[in-house]
DNA sequence: CCCAGCAAGTTCAATGAAAGGACTAACTCA
DNA sequence: TGAGTTAGTCCTTTCATTGAACTTGCTGGG
């Protein structure tokens, strides 16, 4: 059946997913930053269904996470590259990354180091505090109701919990 | 058709993702992480389909990320934590939400705010250099090929033009 | 004792998304 | 003229998702 959508969600995590959280997606993020930019090479590379990339990149193109522009006109032909948003994104897939590495370490080691040009360091990607700047952790944070919180979709029990309407 | 796996993938991208990347998963620990350890709680909150919560419940419970763990015996019945490894997992998660409250604000504005409580601020996550502790971007960051690096499904085009085995 | 209720699932049918491979369009280059 | 490139579309098969009903094992009230 369709899936359901988070559209509807008062939740970030659920927006954030609507867009960049069907499966093949993150990686055709990932691809696009890395430097492949033609439809072929993207296909190529995934080894993903061809129909299911041109819809991929529709909605990526949609949600103003990837641009498609035109770099010859007869005949016409288009390349795919990051827009701000999509750029902004990329230090989350690296953070899932540096999960990936430490929890799920692929067969024969992490395949792709990053090195930190600012400061010339190979580093592992952290979410820090933008405040004091300390890695932030479970144990550190707490999660409290924001302007948009609400009982609905998502979060029914959550808004019951933290005392928001039922 | 079949998901195709990422987990032939020298990808670490691609093995987070097999592991937390299907669509209700990175919820369902979220929902976790806020509290929510009962199986009805869970399923009522995101109004996700009680089978598929237990199929999801049971690959995260079996990659490590989730614990299933009795809390009583007669009948038996049993709550939902984070491992380690899932706890690890949330900073991933807050970084996300972040990328939403900017780029996909949902209805209302942002519907939580974090508190570092180590500094006391509410702050914002970032993705952040673990060397000097600056936030990083796409433009100050270079990716090269590492131990794992190799040639196959998901990174054959992306091997070929870093110079290794075509 | 009986019935309602809770918790944690399991079973089932219907539907539509994903896979993969073949095909098309419009041009270029030798 | 024929092969190659690029960016798709079309089609069939198969399986995941949905939603709702059902099950099991026990507790607590009247």
């Amino acid at each position: 059946m369709q899936r359901t959508s988070f559209a509807e969600m008062h939740c970030s995590i659920g927006q954030s997913l609507e867009r960049i959280g069907e499966w093949w997606t993150p990686l055709i993020v990932r691809d696009i930053h890395l430097g492949l930019h033609r439809f072929d090479d993207i296909a190529e590379n995934l080894g993903i269904s061809r129909n299911l990339l041109t819809r991929r990149l529709e909605s990526l193109v949609a949600d103003g996470i990837v641009e498609r522009r035109a770099y010859q006109e007869r005949p016409p032909r288009h390349e795919y590259h990051l827009t701000e948003a999509g750029r902004e994104f990329v230090p989350v897939l690296m953070a899932l990354m540096a999960w990936g590495d430490k929890w799920a370490t692929p067969p024969g080691g992490p395949p792709v180091r990053l090195v930190h040009d600012a400061c010339g360091a190979e580093f592992t990607p952290r979410v820090c505090c933008s405040a004091c700047g300390e890695p932030v952790n479970t144990a550190t944070v707490t999660a409290l109701p924001g302007p948009g919180a609400a009982a609905g979709p998502g979060t029914t029990v959550l808004a019951r919990r933290s005392g928001l309407a039922p």
